[in-house]
DNA sequence: AAGGCGGGGAC
DNA sequence: GTCCCAGCCTT
């Protein structure tokens, strides 16, 4: 028993979310485009709280798209720290030399400009477009998805992202308020309806939710089987991040030695500096030290 | 469509 | 230990 589209609780959301919201510091309405764009780069795969200070901290250094479009590689790579998927730092750093250069260092409105920028996709365009610039287009991401998928086809779990989401989120929006209540459907899959244990007893749109209605049925085999979650332990993705931490560490270029003491399986170990230095997060030099990219 | 890509916190 | 997180990019 699915929710009409046409049915869903849209005001619900919306001062559900007025009552709610998180104080995230980029929701000062007073944000630049480029700080919030900042934010949605910086929360790919990272959680927002973890995002928070390393964002107040870096719009300290580097205030506006400008300075930051000057900023060293290695600079930009110690800022970012430990968010993670550090290939994300150098994108955007190559995202704020294209604004620079062919944007006149202002952040385009355009979502197809925006998605032509380094590191931005589906999502971040899509929320720059709505979040900085209030237009009324769909922002899909992990929340949204889940929301959609309980509440309006009564599935447990949300299907891979795909092209067809945008329109059926699309459908979701309001004349005016797209912006609200965008954020509102990220908040409520953020703070209620969330992935493992959803907290349906406060849950604002509850007695619409087609979930709840057919019971909270558990995810059937098919479903689970599409999940997989990604190892972390023991992946080449750990050993990288263990090397760039040597190298965000180090004052001065280090010798393989410094590198050899992170991992103990040597294959697996050249597997990954070798990787590093193929993105561009790492930088062997004329006597054979590694040091963090420059420039 | 699938798989690679960090790291931390909740459980 | 497993699972998840305001995804993007390449193949």
């Amino acid at each position: 028993m699915n929710l009409d589209p046409t049915d869903f609780p849209v005001s619900t959301v919306i001062s559900w979310f007025e009552a709610n919201a998180r104080p995230l510091p980029w929701r000062d309405p007073a944000t630049s485009a480029w700080a919030i764009l900042l934010s949605e780069v910086m929360s790919q795969q990272t959680p927002v709280a973890r995002v928070a200070p390393i964002w107040q901290q870096w719009l300290d250094t580097w205030p506006d798209v400008e300075s930051f479009a000057q900023a060293r590689s290695d600079e930009v790579l110690r800022a970012w720290g430990t968010l993670g998927y550090p290939r994300r730092a150098l994108r955007l750093l190559e995202c704020a030399r294209v604004i620079v250069a062919r944007h006149g260092g202002k952040v385009p409105a355009d979502v197809d400009e925006l998605l032509a920028l380094p590191g931005i996709g589906d999502y971040t365009a899509r929320a720059v477009a709505c979040f900085a610039f209030g237009q009324n287009v769909p922002v899909v991401d992990t929340n949204v998805r889940r929301v959609y998928s309980r509440a309006v086809e009564g599935r447990p779990l949300a299907p891979p992202a795909s092209k067809r989401e945008l329109a059926q989120v699309a459908s979701l929006l309001p004349e005016r308020k797209g912006p609200v209540f965008s954020a509102g459907l990220m908040e409520l899959g953020a703070l209620i309806c969330t992935a493992t244990s959803p907290l349906c007893d406060v849950c604002p749109i509850q007695a619409d939710c087609a979930w709840v209605q057919a019971g909270k049925p558990a995810p059937t085999e098919d479903e689970l089987r599409s999940k997989k979650v990604q190892k972390f332990a023991g992946t080449d993705r750990q050993v990288r991040g263990k090397i760039m931490k040597v190298l965000r560490e180090a004052d001065a270029p280090v010798g393989q030695s410094k590198i050899d003491v992170v991992w103990p399986d040597k294959a697996q170990l050249s597997r990954a500096l070798f990787s590093l230095l193929d993105d561009g997060l790492a930088v062997q030099d004329d006597q054979g030290l590694f040091h963090l990219p420059g420039q």
